[in-house]
Formats: structure tokens, C-alpha cells, sequence
DNA sequence: CTGTATCCGCTAGGATACTG
DNA sequence: CAGTATCCTAGCGGATACAG
């Protein structure tokens, strides 16, 4: 097990997310961006097909999914399965590396969806002020 | 403690982020948008002054800094703190749902740093391969 | 220093139609 | 079912100028 977690400072690795070139911001970005963590969730719960995950994301359209879906792909971060049989099935399902990042994913997701409560009550208080 | 982390599925809450008009969509927007992660990443590590942490974050435009500022302060999890001297200085600090936001996403951060290597690996293999 | 205001290009992303 | 192709637009986000 690594320390990663517990001592940010004493890392030395080539990766520093904060550099404004260096390819884990893009990667960061797939995996936050607007589709790419609702994606990871859904699927952290079991493999999916192209259609239950566009029910299960909902209001992800056709082309964005599809986009999202390659570019987590190419990151190897999710598997896709497909059977040439008529009428086609492609199986979507994380990659091991996939659930790691999913798990995490999906323990900010929880929390947030548990603390919104607070979340509008802070909005309401900063409205009323007038957004000052 | 919770065991929204452990039992996802025996959640009973009143938000949904996989639903298209859950507020709590909106706030894990502000929260893993481009620059929310960046920006709650930096103020992890203690409190900043504007300018401080646009060098932080490298690459952010004022305007977006000021606008990402703004989202998570109205969301409560950034807290501004102005004094009013001359010339002007205001610290931004985390709130208490802030510290534990940033702690899980500086944890996914981390995490992704330390994986880069499969990322960039598993990306040759794809592109190798002419992204079927 | 800490921002706001304005202009504007670019592209993320939605709608629709079509293919295998 | 599982996508790709095309068109189109709202708004993200950068650059610059300005203000308190």
C-alpha cells in the first residue's frame, strides 16, 4: 500500500496535476469532467450496455456518451466487450485501475448527495446577502 | 460516522445525482469542473490569497478563478475572508464540507498521479492499435 | 492587490438523421 | 442495438482594459 494518501508533500513523482502541461490534468478531466464521473459511477456498480447507460446517466446524449465511453477506454480505465452476433451487444465494465478511481468517484458522489442539504441551505444564506 | 460509503445501494436520500435535475448534479459540476478541483486541491493545503493561488493553479484566467471562487463560495465550501486595508487583502480558506470534499478529490488526485504511467501505457497500446 | 467589465473565438455538446 | 456523421448554437473561457 502507498503513503500517497497520507503525505501529499513528501511525494516525489513526475505527475504534478497542477502543471499546466502535464498529462494528468487531462486524464483528471475525463475523469471529472461533466459525463466521464456520472460514466464511472454507473458503471462501478456492474457492467453496463451502450443503452442502460444512457438510461442509467440520464441526460447524457448519443454522441457525448460515446466520446465519454472512448476516452475512458483509451485511458484504460474501462473495458469494452463487443459480440458480433445480430443484433449486436457491447459490454462495458471497468478496468481494475477503472475501479479504483470509481470507488473514490463514487465516495465523494455519496457524500455529496448526503451533505446537499447543507449545500442549499449555504446558498439561500449567500443569496439573501445579496452574493457578497 | 455514515455508511453511505459502505451501502450504496441501502441509500435512501432525497438526492440523485444520476438524475438529469438534481441540484446535486449541478454541485458536483462546481465541484470537478476544470478548475473546482484545482482550486479546492490548492486551499487543501492551507489558506490563499487571490494571486496566490492563480500561480497555484497554474494556468487559470482571473476571470474564471474569481468565477470558480464565487460557485463554491455560494455552495459553502470556500469561505472568503476580506479585510479591508490598503491595498486590499482577501484570504480563501476551506469550510469544514470543503476540508472534506478537497481531502477525497486530493485523494482521487494522488491516486491518478501515481497511475499515470498505466494511463500513458494504456493509451499507446490504444492509439497502436488505431482506436478500434 | 483584488477584482469586475467587455469583447470574442472556439468548442463542448444537443438534435437529428443515417448506417451496419 | 450500437453507434457514426452532420449541423448548429449557447456559453466556456482567454485576453484585455479598467476600477476600488
Amino acid at each position: 500500500m502507498n503513503r500517497i494518501d497520507e503525505c501529499p508533500a513528501a511525494r516525489n513523482l513526475p505527475y504534478d496535476v497542477f502543471a499546466k502541461e502535464c498529462p494528468s490534468r487531462g486524464t483528471l478531466e475525463h475523469i471529472t469532467g461533466r459525463w466521464g464521473a456520472l460514466v464511472l459511477g454507473a458503471l462501478s456498480e456492474g457492467s453496463l450496455r451502450f443503452n442502460e447507460l444512457r438510461r442509467r446517466v440520464a441526460g447524457v446524449s448519443e454522441k457525448m456518451l460515446s466520446q465519454t465511453l472512448h476516452a475512458l477506454e483509451r485511458d484504460g480505465l474501462v473495458l469494452r466487450e463487443a459480440q458480433t452476433t445480430n443484433p449486436p451487444r457491447v459490454d462495458y465494465e471497468l478496468t481494475p485501475l477503472g475501479r479504483e478511481v470509481a470507488g473514490r468517484l463514487l465516495g465523494l458522489i455519496h457524500f455529496l448527495e448526503g451533505s446537499m442539504d447543507d449545500v442549499l441551505a449555504a446558498r439561500r444564506r449567500y443569496d439573501a446577502r445579496g452574493g457578497r
